[in-house]
DNA sequence: TATGAATGAGCTTTCATTCAT
DNA sequence: AATGAATGAAAGCTCATTCAT
């Protein structure tokens, strides 16, 4: 076999391997849909997945590792979307955190699991860099866009307070008892963008000064 | 004995039931501090308050019992700390925001609790009724301090937004990796201070207006 | 105090320890007669009794013990009942099984308690030799009644074997599932009437060779 | 691989699963004989079947199920043991009531669960079903070799007398203190053939009326 | 590589018994 | 003598992980 067949062996079985892991990454995620994903149980994953038990454990070292992987895949996912939309634009403040907020909303998965590490998670030295990257670059995001709409020296902390403050709208209203799912959405909808519009009032006056 | 001889003795043993309840409770915080609290276990809470394992259960029908009870009596607590200090005028919005958070700070297991609840937690209906209760008196709190820095009509929905930011930052730097204790408090409270800030000056603005 | 006013004390302090013991035992038989004895706790027998957990123990230095006297004290009052009644002349058999296997179906604890003890528990040497006084006390009875229906040499064998034949009536009857009370009992009486006529026809044959 | 090997594949494997739950049930089993088969603890029977405790629960989902297999493994081998050996005639009387007897003695725990049920055991309406079902049937053969005996009319009555009679003598004297096991075993056997022996005598008494 | 049976540490909870009051 | 809070061993059961096939 010539060296460029093996490559493309090796590529295909890379894209095998990474087709089982989402596979795998997507049962365990419909499963996080019924319950706290602290309580869905491997075997339940392997069985939605369609796979073994010991299969799973041959793409992840440990359960935990499937949960950060899941993480990341939403990461990844939600990063183009803040960043520009097929336009010339970027989206503004406005439009940024309610697809933040949105976002989270509609994959409730990835809010729990960043939550779960975020609040105790005993994350490797190796993720919790990922961890870091990853909410450096939202938090980049968030404070361009507060720079756009005024915002001067202290533009940082005002990034934190926003990345902050949209977390914890989902995390104060996401389960809101003795409400409907359209409700809760159109709430944390209306106050992502009350969230944006204080930010910006804010900062322009700032700016203004 | 008399019987006000009796009735001190009752009392005495109220007290030390209380008292042993307190125990049990601290203890249980204080490992809440380490790991979130779901994974607490029954053992480590009696070595931690240094009783038998079957003398938590003299005390609590549950854990899930012993859990609420946490909740509730941080939730007492907080109430007449926000409410007023025995100062004449009630503290300002910044005084609010920040005490409020350094609140949450000293006492992640209300903050924990409270966050398993509303992400999915299973509570009686008498506990979410509670739990409610507890969320609209501060919501309340929140909306006057919003109203006394000039918020006008939509008032509430801000008043949403600053409770649901000042969640979010201890859901987002609570256990920021590689940070000291002290270091996360002070950037707590700072950021506190500055959500504060960005919401007063926000509506002091729409105020003018 | 003169010596006969401190046995009169005496004799007065053992009454009412015999009447705190009767106390115990009732208020646990009276548990018998909802659950499984073997379910029965310590604190659900103290409660009944109205006494604290720690006085039973002052009584009895086992559950297993206040158990095995709970045995006696029926075992006691059934030797009197088939011994002989008011009247001139002792039961004949068929009374005799008919008395005994009614006196267990009314006191089902105590059957049950034998059983136990019968079929596994771990008696100490002492207990032992009581149960088996008892069981001797009885199959002597039986033997006699056996005897005076025309047995012969052999009277000790088929003492054994009716005291056990009336012993499974119960076990195999007591509880068969769909029927009423009334129904089984008047069940088991049938088949203890039937036991001694069968008993009474083989030995009295055995008599007329 | 072809079909035919993954059939046998699949055979192979549907054998060693029956092999691990028959080891598990021997385990259970001889336990049984030591104490009380509600005593019996799963980390035991792990011990005992050299498996670990959890390896118990991919067989049995409960212990009592568990339980109840291994009675239901009793009864059906009881049955064809009693109906008929591989002579032309059925058992006489005696020889089916000392089989029966030596049955229950060699089988403890089939009579032990049998009876741990009459005496107030809860098992499913199923599992009731399934046990009147097996009592059902050696009532039928005692009465049959009753009939073949002489018995008349009220056989029925007579059957059941029987059938108590010999469960009696496992409740009596399975465990009389002090004996050996042999020493038991024929005196079981011995009061067995003694109760055919009246049982026939009566009986036939009857038949010659 | 895929598998799933085996594993055992660990969970919550119960309860007979003790012992300071 | 009476009490009942404290105790901890032990129960049934779960489940992430391993490993022989």
């Amino acid at each position: 076999m010539t060296p460029s067949a093996l490559r493309g062996l090796a590529v295909l079985r890379e894209n095998e391997r990474d087709a089982r892991r989402t596979l795998i990454m997507d049962a365990a995620c419909s499963l996080f849909a019924k319950k706290d994903f602290k309580q869905v149980t491997v075997r339940e994953i392997a069985k939605q997945a369609g796979v073994g038990v010991g299969t799973i454990y041959n793409y992840y070292t440990s359960l935990d590792e499937l949960f950060f992987d899941i993480f990341l895949k939403h990461a990844r996912e939600i990063e183009p979307l803040l960043s520009s939309r097929a336009e010339k634009k970027p989206p503004g403040l406005n439009d940024l955190c309610v697809l933040y907020v949105d976002y989270l909303y509609t994959h409730i998965p990835f809010y729990q699991i960043m939550s779960h590490f975020m609040l105790g998670g005993d994350l490797s030295p190796d993720a919790t860099e990922k961890l870091n990257t990853t909410m450096r670059t939202l938090l980049d995001r968030l404070e361009t866009a507060l720079q756009d709409a005024g915002a001067g020296k202290d533009s940082r902390v005002s990034a934190h307070a926003l990345f902050a403050a949209l977390n914890g709208i989902m995390i104060s209203y996401a389960r809101y008892p003795g409400r409907s799912n359209d409700e809760i959405r159109a709430h944390t909808r209306r106050l992502a963008g009350r969230m944006a519009d204080i930010f910006a009032k804010a900062h322009a006056d700032q700016d203004a000064s």
